[in-house]
RNA sequence: GGCGACUUAGCCAAGUGGUAAGGCAGCGGUCUGCAAAACCGCGAUCCCGGGUUCGAUUCCCGGAGUCGCCUCCA
């Protein structure tokens, strides 16, 4: 029962034990609000939605802290080019964000602190890396001094001092004609007085580099060593590893226990990246009529998080139909409270299918492998309820068992309970089909249940009355 | 150039030293007035070549291909 989890600093998976015992502190990079979050993004926030459930569903009592980057260079260009402050500029995808989020049923973190708000918490960090000499001051700008860290490149097990600076092609090389060495990092960049992204400081006028604000932040809610950190692998470096360098060397305890990172959605089979033109968001997906369940679902199950997962949007209309098999289940069994039935061996496969489901869970979260059980659970199910074999007893021991998958996958009960309730003209058209059937007219009949499948609603009759569901 | 990951049926994708989950699509049935939902049946020499082993898709070596990171990145 205990969870299992791959160590990106170990690069193996682990058991985990929270520092204290019961508690959990977890830290989630959060989005750059310069534009709308693309379906990458979100995937990478739903693993750690997954991975957070995860632990709450095993007990442990789970603060997470995402932060918002509402100050960097993308920002600012672009805040400017509008004329507007940063706070106008990044306030509607804020917005956006937590509307993305809220869609895709991610369970809201504790808080999400924002970079502009800590800015007297990273100069005190600065202060303290200036103070032990684990950083200079130059040109009004604060640099990190990597060759003073000797464990820089621990996490991703980079020899930094035989990296190709530039090798990228995104640097360019007048950027560092003030370090002492190339890798050195800025930890606060010289500005100038009255710029829209400026704030005074010890070494004059000036904004935050771009690492210090998760340092600064994870460290201050959740304290100076913590269990887990999570992002997407693009972070690991430079991001995460120097978080690492500038908060050990402030305080000279481990920084972070478990380094967790969810890989990419790729399209076309390469990375989705605002960067690339190929990117879609979870918007463009509704805008085709697609649930923001299957896309959570699909996100989640189609490819184990630390895999690369190829997106197309045609593996939206599976993910729907998977959705949708797993809704239908469900409702078919709150139906069958009551049924006599007889008991019931629905509810041993409710018993072991959950077990399956929780191995594989534990298990550094193998949410495809959990679900293959989950299906497993349904089929048999649906096969002993059309044999009428099952009765209440088993009925509420699967409701029970997908219930607590659910609460991991957070897709099922969503939609099994989203409104559904139908428009005066629906019902009447309903009405009227249910009377031509009965007077077996069966021509009008269908051509009523046409009229309301054109509108969405699947007309189903069954041996217990007609029923009708959103399609 | 350095580091790392991946390669499994039409598609997506699990997994194991003893001949391979699940879903979608497809085909054939059952049920239904017809549908829908559901159920049953049908599909894989696990990238290639060596090696270790009684036995490898799974471990090791080599090769091919794809992708990621190497200071904007989830």
């Amino acid at each position: 029962m205990t969870q299992r989890i791959y160590n990106s600093m170990s690069e193996r998976v682990e058991e985990f034990t929270p520092l204290e015992p019961g508690r959990v502190g977890m830290y989630t990079c959060g989005p750059t609000v310069h534009d709308r979050a693309q379906i990458g993004n979100l995937r990478t926030f739903l693993a750690e939605d997954l991975l957070r459930r995860q632990l709450e569903y095993q007990g442990l009592e789970v603060t997470q802290v995402m932060n918002i980057t509402d100050v960097d260079d993308k920002i600012i260009t672009k805040a400017r080019a509008a004329g507007q402050s940063l706070e106008e500029f990044t306030a509607p995808y804020v917005a956006a964000f937590f509307r993305d989020l809220e869609l895709l049923a991610v369970e809201p973190a504790a808080v999400y602190p924002r970079a502009t708000q800590y800015i007297p918490q990273m100069l005190q960090l600065v202060q303290r890396l200036l103070d032990n000499g684990s950083a200079y001051v130059s040109e009004g700008s604060v640099y990190f001094r990597i060759s003073s860290f000797p464990a820089y490149g621990k996490l991703t097990h980079l020899d930094t001092a035989g990296l190709r600076s530039g090798a990228s092609g995104r640097v360019d090389a007048d950027e560092y004609e003030a370090k002492e060495q190339v890798r050195d990092f800025a930890l606060w960049k010289a500005g100038e007085p009255g710029d829209l992204a400026s704030w005074p400081s010890p070494y004059g006028w000036g904004r935050p580099g771009w690492h210090l604000e998760c340092s600064a932040m994870s460290m201050d809610r959740l304290g100076e060593t913590f269990d887990i950190h999570c992002g997407g692998v693009d972070n690991k470096f430079p991001h995460h590893e120097n978080e690492i360098a500038q908060s050990e060397a402030a305080t000279g305890k481990q920084f972070v226990r478990y380094w967790v990172h969810a890989e990419h959605l790729l399209v076309g089979g390469v990375k989705m990246a605002k960067s690339l033109g190929n990117f879609i968001t979870l918007e463009t997906l509704m805008e085709h009529g697609h649930d923001p369940m299957a896309v959570r679902f699909l996100l989640l199950t189609g490819a184990h998080y630390r895999h690369k997962l190829q997106f197309q949007e045609e593996l939206l209309e599976a993910a729907e139909r998977d959705v949708s098999r797993l809704a239908t289940f469900w409702r078919r069994c709150l139906e069958s409270e009551g049924l006599p039935g007889e008991s019931d061996e629905l509810v041993g496969l409710a018993t072991t299918g959950l077990e399956r489901f929780d191995r594989a869970m534990e298990d550094d979260l193998r949410l495809p492998d959990a679900v293959a059980a989950l299906f497993d659970l349904v089929r048999e199910g649906n096969r002993l309820m059309d044999a009428g074999r099952v009765g209440v007893d088993g009925a509420r021991a699967a409701l029970a068992a997908l219930a607590a998958a659910d609460r991991r996958l957070g897709v099922i009960e969503r939609r099994a309970l989203r409104a559904d309730f139908l428009s005066p003209e629906e019902k009447a058209l309903l009405e009227r089909r249910e009377a031509a059937r009965r007077a077996r007219d069966f021509a009008l009949s269908d051509q009523l249940r046409d009229q309301l499948l054109g509108m969405g609603i699947q007309v189903e009759d069954t041996k217990a009355g007609t029923r009708w569901r959103r399609a």
